[in-house]
DNA sequence: CTGATTAAGCAACGTTCGATGCACAATTAG
DNA sequence: CTAATTGTGCATCGAACGTTGCTTAATCAG
């Protein structure tokens, strides 16, 4: 159901696509318009009228790479113990896969950020703020109902070390067989961690 | 001992220090030249004169950041588990040092780079390849010698996760309290993670 | 003193940055 | 058809980027 007006000549949803694999690989401030524009095969014209700005873009890939996660089966776990080893290894999957940028996005694509551009640093430490709090929560609750003695914040921070944690070994060539057995190796340890 | 010429105005040891911090915070494409003399007190040509250039700048911060780690006492413990606790919790502190940047440089400073500055990039992957090397070695002499049967790579791959995981939680703005918690839980796993 | 050498200040270099004004094209609604 | 609306291409905007040439200043060796 196109309204009125010109209709648009390229695909939105594969152009943010492309926008978001390339902000996922090298980062916001280190992707310029003209790369965008060069991937997404359109001129500077069209993203503008498409997206608005090169932020707006970006909030958009950041959404659909959000989006794209498949909860990993984090909540459907019956224990914390599971759900954490669930969302551990879909990462571990999911961040040497060759078919997209090695890590996380939201670990990786706003790191280094001028000044000016503080909204965007802002944009993905909220996101992680958030994450951390939805594990804290699922934690907190396996706490209550006994499964651990262990502070649930402690371990949390703890597995989401090791998880950001593998974002870097990712970006350093990790191959997925490596990720893995950090993987194993963080839940070995769940007893000792938990049970303190 | 001055050699000939006009002598240099202002402290050259300061200058690097001021451009180490700055890039250290920010990343090595955030931190523009005007950033860097404005925060050092010096026109650019005279940053110019004593660095070379930007990318040489950042080499000299790195080297400084390199050489100010006090090798946390790593090589002088006399087991890989005191190794490995010493360092993490060397780290531990100084990622949230108030007076510091948190977080480690060599994790964060050169994340987000545009294809133009790869040396860049380069210069700090090859530094974590080779401190894992190190780790490696460590750890698979401590094995050679019985302390532990797991393999040296897979318990590298495990606390180097933990280790770089803490700096992107100390850019989250987390407590040395939280991060000693982490190496707590990261060190009462050390039985569990090398006896499989 | 002279000559050599190095640093600092000023102004500017060419390039790239994100973003836009404008004319024109292509569609829908009536 | 006309009017309204939206997308595209072209040219370009002002600002910021890293870097440099040139002049002048300040030191050393002789």
């Amino acid at each position: 159901m196109p309204g009125p007006g010109r209709p648009r000549e390229f695909d939105r949803d594969a152009a943010l696509r492309t926008a978001m694999r390339l902000f996922w690989e090298r980062g916001y401030e280190a992707v310029s318009i003209a790369d965008l524009t060069a991937a997404m095969g359109i001129g500077t014209r069209s993203l503008y009228t498409a997206f608005g700005s090169k932020e707006r873009l970006f909030r958009e890939a950041i959404d659909l790479y959000n989006g794209t996660g498949t909860a990993d089966g984090f909540y459907a776990a019956p224990t914390a113990c599971q759900a954490v080893e669930r969302m551990l290894r879909a990462r571990a999957a999911a961040y040497a896969e060759p078919d997209t940028p090695p890590g996380c996005m939201v670990v990786l694509a706003a790191t280094n950020i001028s000044a000016a551009n503080d909204p965007v640093r802002t944009l993905v430490t909220d996101i992680r703020a958030r994450d951390r709090a939805d594990l804290v929560a699922r934690l907190s609750e396996a706490h209550a109902r006994g499964e651990f003695t262990t502070a649930p914040e402690a371990v949390a921070d703890f597995y989401l070390s090791v998880l950001y944690g593998m974002s870097v070994r990712a970006r350093d060539n990790a191959s997925t067989t490596q990720l893995v057995a950090v993987v194993d190796a963080a839940m070995a340890a769940w007893d000792a961690v938990t049970r303190r």
